[in-house]
DNA sequence: AATCGTTGCAACCGCAGTGTG
DNA sequence: GCACACTGCGGTTGCAACGAT
């Protein structure tokens, strides 16, 4: 049984991300890969968690990632695929290209769950209401109390036709994978292995001063410390 | 101008699933 | 088979920015 070594004593910083952190977890990433989220830090000279580096690439820095500006497309796509699966972020997140599963989350949280709830009051008072009123009498469903028309589902957009355009079995359309994955996975923790094996790869590396490296070694040194 | 409430987003936490010795 | 480590996911929280009063 390996031992674990205590990396992650009182020393972790939590809170924002200075752009001095971003620039390191950045480019140690791109130049090798995110081969261990719990010894990443220590190797990339940051006092963070593994989960935090991970966290704050998969969200943020990761290449292609989109920020806000969800198009109404993607709106429709987050509450019909919702619809489907539930609170399935990454699934979701999935079928959209570079958005975050944590984006996708808080854009529901934020907007689009009241939105739903909205709709569907409106459904179930039209409802109510068309008992006791002509159908072409109905109010329309876009006329919520403070719902902005630009900011709204479309009306011809419905809970119906929200399923027309997957085959509707969730987990038989394809998936949309980001490209960065697979560069990713080009390094190996053997690559680095060998790459930290020797002295010029090591003498690239900045380490945190909490982190006492007497001589080059392996992963597997590392590990065993 | 000051205060208060709301919104949007970043980040943390806890848990479950999976891998490994 | 068991115990432990690691990763990923979803829920939740904290806080800054913004708008309303």
């Amino acid at each position: 049984m390996k031992k674990t070594l205590t990396l992650e004593k009182n020393t972790i910083k939590k809170g924002a991300w200075s752009k001095e952190e971003d620039d390191k977890l950045r480019a140690y990433i791109q130049r090798y890969g995110h081969w261990n989220w719990r010894l990443l830090p220590k190797f990339a000279g940051l006092s963070r968690s593994g989960k935090s580096c991970r966290l704050r690439w998969m969200n943020y820095l990761r290449p292609n990632i989109k920020h806000g500006n969800f198009t109404k497309e993607d709106d429709e796509i987050i509450v019909r695929l919702h619809k489907q699966i539930g609170n399935k972020w990454t699934a979701i997140a999935a079928h959209m290209p570079g958005r975050s599963d944590n984006d996708v989350k808080n854009r529901w949280n934020s907007h689009l769950k009241k939105r739903v709830q909205d709709d569907q009051t409106h459904v179930l008072e039209n409802i109510n209401h068309d008992e006791t009123t002509k159908p072409d009498e109905a109010p329309s469903c876009s006329s919520g109390t403070d719902s902005s028309s630009d900011d709204h589902i479309p009306s011809d957009v419905t809970p119906q036709n929200y399923d027309y355009e997957l085959s509707g079995d969730f987990w038989t359309d394809p998936f949309l994978l980001d490209i960065y994955t697979s560069s990713v996975e080009n390094t190996t923790p053997w690559g680095l292995v060998h790459n930290f094996g020797s002295q010029s790869s090591w003498d690239d590396m900045t380490m945190s001063e909490d982190l006492s490296w007497s001589a080059p070694g392996s992963y597997f040194e590392y590990n065993n410390y």
